[in-house]
RNA sequence: GCGCCCAUAGCUCAGCUGGAUAGAGCAUCAGGCUUCGAACCUGAGGGUCGGGCGUUCGAGUCGCUCUGGGCGCACCA
């Protein structure tokens, strides 16, 4: 497709001398598989465009494809043999180490921070959105050559440790100093969840139900986290204790969901000893000046943000804010990145705003470098979710309901099946994952148990039943087609597939559908491509669906090992299933997603 | 009060830098398994793209304005 693309190109920069050329993807395979609009080349040469269409129709001839004038735009459709022979090319002849819409390194380097949950509070529904958005940019630019350090900025540092420190001081030190035991004054938990760290949770929660009676508890949270930072060797001990029971927790969620980092040290309390020198970096720039009851602010009313950024408390503590301003001068130091994109949620756009007008006052080095891609809260249908407020949704409890709900139509269809649970966990995150993809927006979720988890209609089920469908009719086709669409070993965001040569003959695959199908392929690269431009993985996951979707309908209208079928029909028909196994299973992984072989 | 974001079918959402007849899913209705997996497919109904004004050859997309919602507005993150 590439090639022809190129050809299309000169051929219309040959015909348009000085013209700008910009090639789109037709609506659909019908009309072909390259459009030129001719309007702005028309004003330029002052014709009009539907006339234009037609001449450069006339004039351009391509070996293999048909140009046709449709109204104001120029369309390139291959002929069936030779968009089949494009398309297969290029996903079974792919090099295992290079698969289909991947590009070669381009020795850019690009950061990103996502996930990044508090110590001591449990996964929400919430924390699902910048993890797995995260997850999707970090893969999708690395499969499209990028350097991808992916980082995640532990929230376990600040007031809020404080309040932790305060809480457990208050109700549990004394009478249940390794929280393995039930607290008799909080309402009892599911056995599942009766864990030390849920007990933190609780203390967490009942600490800041009863501050809003009693202002005074804020000031002792502070002056706890004051201790911490002032090296209080009772608050470093608790704040360890309380960090790597998190962490361990974290873990369990991250292996679950497939997501990994390349260090979970580099959260907060990383910056720690960086948080002075930045501090005096801004004092020597000039930037700093005292603000209300002695805390040093930056104002910024002269780049339009009219609040400004407050980098030191008037205790003298520091504030998230000189977190990542010190994470940022670290990053460049270390890094050099190109791009660094915080995958974070929308209620925190003036926070960004203010960092990174901060950081282009102190260093023009990174203006334009740095992204905030803010994300839609999750919501419930009562209101905002809170886990200040106890009245939140468990990432774990959705999975698991996910899970449940799946393995009951895994009974009802195909109760034989192997590895029912190891499938039906597949399935769910599917639904889950691909879910939040589809809604990727900055608009608010409105939660509800239904939506996220339905499994039917656009869905990440619907496109793993897709890819199980092909495995079952190759498994059936004998020979080795069910191992030619076999997923090797993965490698970062790379699947590895053996390269395969191309049936020789195509006439197979002239049907509608099968064109249809192939047309939709061709649009993989594209959308992966999408994500990484707009850091979402929207575009991705609905041309997903749009190729699953074809893909029914080849089935179902081409019958692929039908007796009456030639051999030759039969093989091309079965590489584009192989093709199409291919696509799906590496399109999924990009998201995060698994795709079963059988379901 | 100020700032940012959002408004598309009954519901949930797509719609790429303005460009081909505004598209999906759910729900509703009507069809389709003696044939490769019906977790599927085919078809139907359903739209003043929140209202108004403007820019343009052309606006769901850009600008202004009104209405309705979300979020934020320094010592939480």
């Amino acid at each position: 497709m590439d090639d022809f693309r190129r050809t299309f190109e000169q051929q219309l920069a040959a015909a348009l001398p000085g013209a700008e050329i910009a090639l789109e993807r037709p609506r659909s395979g019908e009309l072909g598989d390259l459009a030129f609009p001719c309007f702005r080349a028309a004003k330029q040469v002052g014709k009009n465009p539907v006339q234009l269409s037609q001449e450069l129709a006339a004039a351009i001839h391509i070996e293999g494809a048909l140009l046709m004038a449709a109204g104001p735009y120029l369309n390139l459709k291959l002929a069936p043999e030779a968009r089949a022979k494009a398309v297969l090319g290029a996903i079974l002849q792919a090099p295992a180490e290079r698969p289909y819409g991947s590009r070669p390194a381009n020795g850019k380097k690009v950061i990103v921070e996502y996930s990044s949950p508090n110590i001591a509070k449990l996964f929400t529904i919430g924390h699902l959105r910048s993890t797995m958005i995260g997850h999707a940019l970090a893969q999708a630019h690395q499969f499209l050559g990028y350097t991808v350090v992916r980082l995640n900025h532990l929230g376990d540092w600040g007031t809020q440790f404080g309040t932790l420190l305060a809480a457990y001081t208050r109700w549990a030190q004394d009478e249940n100093p390794d929280l393995d035991a039930d607290f008799d004054w909080a309402e009892v938990a599911p056995e599942r969840r009766r864990t030390p760290l849920f007990r933190l949770f609780q203390l967490y929660v009942r600490f800041h139900a009863e501050e809003e009676n009693d202002p005074a508890m804020r000031d002792e949270a502070r002056a706890w986290f004051k201790r911490l930072e002032n090296n209080d060797p009772r608050a470093r001990e608790l704040w360890k204790r309380f960090r790597d029971l998190s962490l361990a927790e974290f873990q369990r969620i991250y292996d679950r969901l497939g997501v990994r980092f390349d260090t979970l040290e580099e959260g907060e309390a990383f910056y720690e000893a960086q948080l002075g020198p930045t501090l005096k970096r801004l004092e020597a720039s000039g930037l700093l000046v005292e603000g209300d009851r002695g805390a040093r602010i930056i104002h910024l009313e002269d780049v339009g943000i009219a609040t400004p950024c407050l980098v030191q408390k008037g205790d003298g503590a520091s504030i998230y804010a000189t977190r990542d301003l010190a994470a940022a001068l670290y990053r460049k130091a270390t890094y050099h990145f190109d791009r660094c994109l915080y995958v974070v949620g929308t209620d925190q756009v003036l926070h960004f705003q203010q960092i990174f007008a901060v950081l282009d006052k102190l260093d023009p080095w990174f203006k334009g470098r740095m992204l905030h891609t803010p994300f839609g809260m999750v919501k419930l249908p009562e209101g905002k979710m809170s886990t200040r407020k106890g009245n939140v949704i468990f990432l774990e409890d959705v999975l698991d309901e996910a899970r449940e709900r799946v393995a009951a139509i895994i009974q009802e269809k195909n109760p034989d099946l192997q590895d029912k649970a190891d499938v039906a966990e597949m399935l769910g995150m599917g639904a889950v994952v691909f879910f939040d993809a589809m809604n990727d927006r900055v608009k608010p979720i409105t939660f509800t148990w239904d939506r996220v988890i339905a499994l039917d209609g656009d869905t990440g089920p619907y496109v793993q039943y897709a890819h199980a469908r092909i495995m079952s009719v190759l498994r059936k086709a004998g020979g080795d087609w069910a191992a030619k669409a076999q997923a090797g070993a993965a490698k970062g965001p790379f699947i590895a597939f053996v390269p395969t040569p191309l049936p020789s003959d195509l006439e197979g695959l002239q049907a509608p559908e099968a064109q249809a199908l192939l047309f939709e392929l061709a649009g993989l690269p594209g959308a992966i491509a999408a994500v990484a431009d707009g850091c979402m993985a929207t575009p991705l996951a609905r041309q997903l669906v749009a190729v699953a979707r074809s893909f029914s309908g080849f089935y179902t209208n081409c019958p692929i090992l039908a007796p009456e079928n030639t051999p030759e029909a039969r093989d091309a028909r079965l590489a584009l299933c192989v093709a199409t196994a291919r696509a799906l299973c590496q399109g999924l992984f990009l998201m995060g997603i698994q795709a079963p072989d059988e379901m």
